[in-house]
DNA sequence: GTTGAAAAGTGCTGCGA
DNA sequence: TCGCAGCACTTTTCAAC
């Protein structure tokens, strides 16, 4: 008996719907969709259980509209990384800047891809200036400023 | 009496307090919410429904995790669009493509910028070869492969 | 594993300050 | 404009299938 964490460890299409249903609206009830999908609410619960202790669902956002927010800038970063830098200090030192919203390990021109949202052009200057290059070891970065969002969805499953 | 819009449009700090708290888990209770801040359940409830009229709350969305549903493989794309080439026909056609997640219109080196999210590289080869290369307009790409995904967060007001 | 209903907790609405 | 209280609804649990 030593498969102790197999315990029904695949997904299958009713949790996938379920999945389907609740990216777009996590606020959408249970009974609505158990109705929908023609099971019973308890079974809902049961699959939502299983998927959160499998580490599928991270969790919920609300999604707030940046702009409306007064935050109106975004920009993509290529980060050139000097030579013999650890990576793992970069990050560390890139997340307590909090205009980086994501940051990737890349491969191809640059050494790291970052996401920075900012209020304005001079937030954006000010961020990319004292704060971004303050970081050790970043050789050089070039900008991409986002003019607009076209596209900004979820993968279908 | 022109002034018809003129309801409250202002954001105060309660506004962001709440903002903060349901960012981070959406399915928060109004009530601790209401405990957190020292107001009551009912003062939670208005603000939220100005902030939603107001278009600053979009929605909620479950929050996956990509790796585990199956999609190992994050890219970024730098697309060059043909001279003459109506940006908004290119957007048309990308955003019929599941795997385009994100898409920017940008400055810089590249015309347009998109995320993309694949099951594995194969899946990747797929998408760049035969759908994205068969968007009229598109005159090259160069493709960023995402090793790790180091920091992944929302703006913080 | 699923169901259906009962119990607990939450969201919503109107009245009062 | 805000806070309180009652009603409707949802979530959660559990015995039974």
């Amino acid at each position: 008996m030593l498969k102790k964490e197999s315990q029904n460890l695949e997904i299958d299409n009713l949790d996938i719907d379920i999945l389907k249903q609740l990216m777009q609206d996590a606020t959408k009830p249970y009974t609505e969709i158990a109705k929908d999908l023609i099971v019973s609410g308890g079974t809902i619960h049961v699959r939502m259980k299983k998927l959160q202790e499998m580490g599928i669902i991270k969790g919920s956002h609300l999604i707030i509209d940046p702009q409306k927010a007064g935050y109106d800038v975004t920009a993509f970063l290529g980060i050139y990384l000097e030579k013999g830098i650890q990576y793992k200090d970069a990050v560390e030192q890139l997340s307590k800047i909090k205009e980086v919203v994501e940051l990737h390990y890349t491969t191809g021109a640059y050494s790291m891809f970052a996401k920075i949202i900012c209020r304005d052009t001079s937030h954006l200057r000010h961020v990319l200036n004292e704060e971004i290059q303050a970081v050790p070891g970043i050789q050089r970065t070039e900008t991409l400023i986002s003019l607009e969002e076209s596209i900004r969805r979820q993968i279908e499953l």
